[in-house]
DNA sequence: CGAAAGACCTGAGTGC
DNA sequence: TGCACTCAGGTCTTTC
């Protein structure tokens, strides 16, 4: 369940490798990882070769790759996608049993063997082996092969358990305020405001500097639903999952289900103020690297978990009263929280 | 039009 | 051992 400060640890981690880059080939294993590909401008792969790789660029949890022909490569991860980078001819997708995928040696990189340990919340859990191929090999659903004048040859494997994550190549378009479409939002050269047109209705994300709270907050007080609903639409705020929402509503100490428009000016501001601030502290902890990315794009220990406060704490104590957290369905998924700090409290 | 429900997905885990 | 079933949830589509 890739949320923003996921999504960001990627984009920071591939930006160096593959920024300058060009795309050399295409491989495409999996056709419904290209469910949000529009075939109409091209096939997929004829609107990547050749084409070299400008910036990478995060707006929520949409990513994208601004290319040289005036379009955009986007990704977004879904549920359990990654986004690995290789030595090219490593051996994922061409191991014959090795426990070990990838192990690689260039320059400083040491090695890219994939993780064993089990990852909390989704994505790969285990290297385990199927007839002889790793985890790796076996969800491995698009392959770019790049070009760096500096790093060499690299793949970039697009990794996806489930497949509700995606590549697309798509048409930009300019935003809609005239301001930097995502992160980072330095505009270097004109692709600097324009926005994948699939991203153009998502909202800003609240670590982005022109996001609106005010914007925000009017938005919030026209809703005729539960704030966790809000806080979800992506066309509202982006960024949040199921994780991120629980985390902030808990340290605002607000119930999941309590109607949006019937918060007060000042319980906004306080519940945007946790937002920003789970965010921001999950952004410090997943700091990574160049190096990062070549083992693990969600880092090798998966997810932000060793901080999360409430989600998945059913059955363990409130960190501030004590009471026994509890978990309720929510919209065919899950809400944790606290019943003595986060009550319900109907107009 | 907005809100809610359904569809899309796979593999780990559970109960019988 | 095997089988049916449940669960995880981001986003798009369909329904009301």
């Amino acid at each position: 369940m890739p949320e923003l400060p996921e999504v960001e640890v990627v984009r920071a981690g591939i930006e160096p490798a593959v920024t300058g880059a060009v795309i050399t080939a295409v491989e495409v294993f999996e056709q419904r990882s290209l469910r949000r590909h529009d075939r109409s401008a091209g096939p997929f792969a004829d609107l990547l070769e050749g084409r070299r790789v400008l910036a990478a660029v995060r707006r929520g949890k949409f990513l994208w790759l601004p290319l040289d022909s005036g379009r955009a490569l986007v990704i977004h991860l879904g549920m359990s996608g990654q986004v690995l980078l290789r030595a090219s001819g490593s051996a994922a997708r061409i191991s014959t049993g090795s426990i070990t995928t990838g192990s690689i040696t260039t320059g400083s990189i040491t090695t890219a063997s994939i993780t064993t340990g089990s990852i909390s919340t989704g994505s790969i859990t285990t290297a385990s082996i199927t007839g002889g191929r790793s985890a790796e090999d076996r969800l491995l659903r698009i392959r770019l092969h790049l070009e760096h004048p500096v790093h060499g040859e690299l793949w970039l494997n697009f990794v996806d358990q489930r497949i509700f994550g995606s590549m697309a190549v798509d048409r930009m378009q300019p935003t809609s305020d005239g301001l930097p479409a995502g992160f980072p939002g330095a505009a270097v050269g004109e692709w600097g405001t324009l926005i994948p047109s699939q991203v153009a209705h998502i909202a800003r994300d609240p670590i982005d500097p022109a996001f609106s709270a005010d914007a925000f907050f009017r938005a919030l007080a026209r809703k005729k639903t539960g704030i966790k609903r809000a806080l979800l639409d992506q066309t509202l705020i982006s960024g949040i999952g199921n994780i991120y929402a629980d985390e902030a509503l808990f340290d605002a100490r607000i119930h999941f289900d309590q109607p949006a428009a019937s918060l007060s000016a000042a319980k906004t501001r306080t519940l945007l103020a946790s937002v920003r601030g789970i965010l921001q502290r999950a952004l410090a902890e997943g700091g990574t690297s160049f190096d990062a990315q070549y083992v693990n794009v969600n880092g090798e220990s998966g997810y932000f978990s060793h901080s999360l406060t409430a989600y998945g704490q059913h059955g363990k104590p409130c960190l501030r009263c004590g009471t026994t957290m509890v978990r309720a369905q929510f919209m065919n998924r899950s809400s944790h929280f606290c019943p003595r700090c986060q009550r319900l409290r109907l107009p």
